[in-house]
DNA sequence: TAGATTGTTAATCGATTAACAATC
DNA sequence: TAGATTGTTAATCGATTAACAATC
């Protein structure tokens, strides 16, 4: 029981860079196991995935003491730890709102459950859309949002909306009590309380690699 | 003439982090030019942004002293500053490959020539795709990649497939001389001379999110 | 001119890497 | 036991912030 306490006040310093490494990790172990592999030695990791060992031990260190001296990580349990420390077996329910071409694409395409989600809806303001299926269910009208929320009490929101109506649609959201939000609008919200935000700017990813691009060229 | 060295010669050591916040700053300035500012701070940019005054000066400086003493920074002139500095005019030939629900997605939903691109072709390994229309183009079966990139030279590829198939495809498209990856695909590219690879790992995003939604509730 | 604000140097902070004793 | 490799502390490196002279 103290150790549990010890861990979580560690836990509460992580860094966001550390954080961000964990579902890479995840998913070189992953390729590990399949690959038929049971151990490996932060050294190996660390050369399959372009870090160093260190770092390797020192992120894993942050959420507890995984590996054993003179023998490496097993990587069934590591991977057991990491997936239990990313917490992906949640199944946080979520939303989608905007069902153009992107809330589409992320609704069908992105594998919730294996992640730590469950989609209980899509939302659209389109009511032409309205009852048309997306990932097995209906498109729903935005104006039923606060009815669904109060009764289903989603945990998450993914918004794939233009940027005029992200503020808005955040303010409600964060109103109604969801506590994380997926934003793929071009709106930056502001830190928020209580409420986790990841944003995923498609248009600053492209723009970075345009400018990296133009730089191969001089 | 010897200015134009100086820069470059500048340039040459821009971090990653910077870079990356060079599309914020665009965003917000256009932002402010469309509420009809004409000046900005660096002290008023930081506290819009949640960014440190010092911060943007630096950032801005190391492309050049684009701001004056007293003054600021002109919105306009700043905006199209680092419009010039990101190569957003560049119109660098692109291509996606996998016609899925996210190529197709990326296809119709991003403003590429806005943000230095512009496609010429959408390539799908389904045969049964081919000739269907996505952005107004027709899918063009895989087995044509090799003589359409002889042909038009695209500068850079947007990979929206499976993690199977990126690796090889990768290789084939640095051979066919591809300068740059737009990778939405689950798999890891080394890095690799003279190309740039911008990764979009969104399913690492998802979990990230879930980690911090998991930290909220403890 | 006086006030504002930059560009830039110096100080601080945080993240990464190196080193090594502990130990399997 | 000897070799391997961790967990962890110390050193280094890089990025952010603070300070301020220059100057519009």
């Amino acid at each position: 029981m103290f150790r549990e306490v010890e861990i979580n006040k560690v836990r509460d310093n992580v860094s966001m860079s550390v954080i961000r490494r964990l579902p890479r990790y995840y998913r070189f172990l992953g390729e590990l196991k399949r690959q038929g592999l049971t151990r490996i030695s932060s050294k190996g990791l660390a050369e399959r995935m372009g870090l160093t060992a260190s770092q390797i031990r020192q992120d894993l260190n942050c959420f507890g003491g995984f590996g054993q001296q003179g023998y490496g990580y097993n990587i069934e349990l590591l991977e057991q730890q990491i997936a239990e420390i990313l917490g992906v077996t949640n199944r946080f329910g979520c939303i989608i709102i905007g069902a153009g071409n992107l809330g589409r694409a992320i609704s069908t395409h992105m594998n919730f459950e294996d992640r730590g989600f469950h989609l209980t809806a899509v939302f659209d303001k389109n009511e032409s859309l309205a009852g048309r299926l997306v990932a097995g269910m209906p498109i729903r009208h935005i104006s039923g949002l606060d009815e669904f929320c109060r009764r289903e009490k989603p945990k998450v929101a993914m918004l794939c909306v233009p940027q005029e109506a992200a503020e808005a649609l955040g303010k409600q959201l964060v109103a109604l009590g969801i506590k994380g939000i997926w934003n793929f609008s071009h709106y930056d919200f502001g830190e928020m309380d209580g409420v986790a935000v990841e944003n995923v700017h498609l248009g600053d990813s492209m723009m970075t690699l345009c400018y990296r691009v133009s730089e191969l060229e001089k």
